[in-house]
RNA sequence: GCGGCGGUCGUCUAGCCUGGACUAGGACGCCGGCCUGCCAAGCCGGAGGUCCCGGGUUCAAAUCCCGGCCGCCGCACCA
């Protein structure tokens, strides 16, 4: 363990303790000894939990306007929804354990490894038929391995009282996007590219979780599925606009192909390379990818800390063509995944549309409708019937199904149309020129995906922000996602004092912040308290108020005051929080 | 699930090996009072622990043994 190691670790351990001391989460049914993979979230938690998804939402919904909208949808579904998403089929493992040693394998990778042959989609029955046959043994111990069974992530429930109606709990958001697609689609009045976005709570039955808050078996995740015209992914320049406009970020990303040869240093890429070489295959994956990027950079993460690492093709979901996990640097576990970003294709829509039976196609206009001129084989009805009765009707499929070029160069050659073994003369055959109009065409849109967990985006901020000054603990939370916003203090209690002090607070109350009023102990400890829970800026009240009606605003990160009249507090609070700078403040 | 280590006031921890004088000690935090003119000051008083849960050994268990739960590390697993 190196020094930084070390530091890191210890860190997270302090941060861990700070988390469950003041109030930001601890781990669920503690009084009960808790169970793995459960976290419960304190007042500071969710405060800050709920400010990051508000910013979740300004960078993925609201300035996505009109692209994205944000729909709500059940936790629990049928098993019908997770058969057709093929969680059912796939989320599910087929485990093998060592009856020696206790050890525990994918049945299929063993399988797979030994005998050097495709073991996926077999049954259990039949993997576990291999493994006697050929005697396969543990590979760790050489001990006798069990029946090989399958383990479902999916947590399982009855709907209503009957037994065999069986429900699931999902395990992304995103197959309610999927079923809902066709209806928002005309509530938006048809419009492509269509942005679904939904925040919700998930459950995974993870088979050991451990890593507190950041693997856990129910979390909240904040998603999009972004519909787009395989065929025209750019909208007739819309996309280009979009890109241009996130152009300038660099992407670091780590190729699975570099991944391949062993490589560990992610690329440099811009947005427009990385579609333009095409490390990203759909560029609207690059463009949320692009967003994605900014967005945690706002929530305190440097971009050295950061990285965009595809996965294996054996890495992937069952539905994804290209996976990219956007991951982060943090203190202890290392690179940390924040979000992932999924090319999904049609998978999904065209699962829904097969299982349910309901077209789930979208139909887009032409701007002129084109016009096909296309020769056709006619032979003459009322001959056929005549000549060939009961058997006309065959002769005219069979002609209809002939190439025009072939029958051309019958008739030249042999001045005959010979078909399923009958001739027909020449003059019972024309060949014309028909104009064929399509007016638009019928397709599933293809899907990208971003994908984030939120509770893992609590622990980052946190790490993140965690500082030590002067033997002190600062949390630097970025102001906008700051669990409290402001403090008010008295700097003695003197009554004059306590009396403006609460009135400034109550004011800041009733104008919608997250404010704390304290006039326990000294001064130094009440910012130090403050300082701890990442309360970006204090407010005292001082014997100078009583005199010119100005009160100190301090930076939590400077330690700097400013002086303001009491009248301007609000608006200097709000442009504090909004990222002006403290000195800009006593000039408004 | 396996192996290793661990679980003591709200938090961090001393004690555990070598069972008893432990009425489980300390620090921080918390509550009440005093004091306090800007960065965890000081003084007085107070509340707070069935020592993770269950069982066993023993005259006697925080301490030893067994099982369970939870956590950390490693292995396996992680659409």
């Amino acid at each position: 363990m190196t020094v930084v190691d070390k530091f890191n670790s210890d860190k997270y351990d302090k941060i861990m303790e700070l988390a469950k001391r003041r109030g930001f989460f601890w781990p669920s049914y503690e009084i009960y000894g808790g169970v793995a993979g459960f976290y419960d979230l304190g007042p500071l938690g969710i405060a800050m939990k709920n400010k990051i998804i508000n910013l979740w939402r300004d960078y993925f919904i609201i300035r996505q306007q009109p692209l994205v909208v944000e729909i709500e949808t059940p936790v629990i579904g049928p098993s019908k929804v997770y058969e057709a998403s093929g969680h059912l089929e796939h989320f599910t493992d087929p485990i093998v354990e060592c009856t020696k040693c206790g050890r525990k394998f994918r049945a299929d990778h063993l399988i797979e490894d030994v005998l050097h042959v495709n073991a996926e989609g077999l049954s259990p029955e039949e993997m576990t038929r291999l493994i006697r046959e050929h005697d396969i043994r543990c590979p760790a111990c050489g001990g006798i391995l069990s029946e090989v069974r399958k383990f479902n992530l999916l947590f399982q429930t009855t709907i209503g009282p009957y037994a065999q109606n069986r429900g699931f709990l999902r395990p992304e958001a995103a197959q309610g996007m999927f079923i809902n697609f066709k209806r928002i689609y005309e509530v938006m009045r048809q419009r492509l590219p269509l942005g679904i976005a939904q925040i919700g709570r998930v459950a995974r039955n993870e088979i050991s979780p451990r890593q507190g808050i950041v693997r856990l078996r129910e979390f909240t995740i904040a998603e999009i599925e972004f519909f787009f015209d395989p065929e025209d992914p750019w909208h007739e320049g819309l996309l280009d606009d979009m890109i241009s406009r996130v152009e300038h970020r660099k992407l670091r990303i780590l190729r699975a192909e570099a991944k391949r040869r062993d490589e560990t240093k992610p690329e440099e890429f811009s947005v427009r390379e990385a579609i333009e070489e095409k490390v990203i295959i759909t560029p609207w994956l690059a463009y949320w990818m692009a967003v994605a990027r900014d967005f945690v950079i706002e929530l305190g993460v440097d971009y050295i800390d950061m990285y965009f690492d595809e996965k294996l093709p054996e890495e992937r979901a069952h539905y994804a063509a290209q996976t990219f996990d956007q991951l982060v640097r943090v203190s202890r576990l290392g690179w940390l995944e924040v979000s992932g970003h999924a090319y999904r294709t049609d998978y999904d829509l065209s699962r829904h549309m097969r299982y349910s039976g309901k077209d789930l196609t979208v139909f887009r206009q032409f701007k002129e409708p084109i016009r096909i001129k296309k020769k056709v084989v006619l032979v003459n009805p009322a001959w056929v019937g005549r000549t060939f009765k009961s058997k006309a009707k065959e002769v005219l499929e069979a002609i209809k199904s002939l190439n025009v070029n072939e029958v051309e160069k019958m008739l030249k050659e042999k001045g005959v149309v010979e078909v399923n073994g009958v001739t027909i003369p020449a003059e019972h055959v024309r060949i014309v020129e028909k104009e064929e109009k399509i007016s638009g065409r019928r397709f599933l849109p293809h899907v990208a995906e971003p994908s984030f967990g939120i509770e893992r985006l609590v622990f980052v901020v946190l790490d993140k922000a965690y500082r030590e000054k002067s033997g002190r603990v600062v949390l630097s939370i970025p102001r906008r996602i700051a669990p409290i916003d402001v403090a008010v203090f008295p700097l003695v209690r003197d009554e004059r004092l306590v009396k403006i002090a609460k009135d400034v607070w109550r004011r800041l109350i009733e104008a919608g912040y997250y404010a704390i009023y304290d006039d326990d102990g000294s001064i130094g400890r009440r910012y130090a308290r403050v300082d701890e829970i990442g309360v970006p800026l204090a407010i005292t009240v001082d014997h100078v108020t009583l005199e010119d009606k100005t009160v100190t605003i301090r930076d939590r990160d400077t330690w700097k005051q400013v002086r303001v009249h009491l009248d301007k507090v609000e608006k200097a609070i709000r442009m504090f929080l909004q990222g002006i700078e403290l000195d800009l403040l006593t000039s408004i």
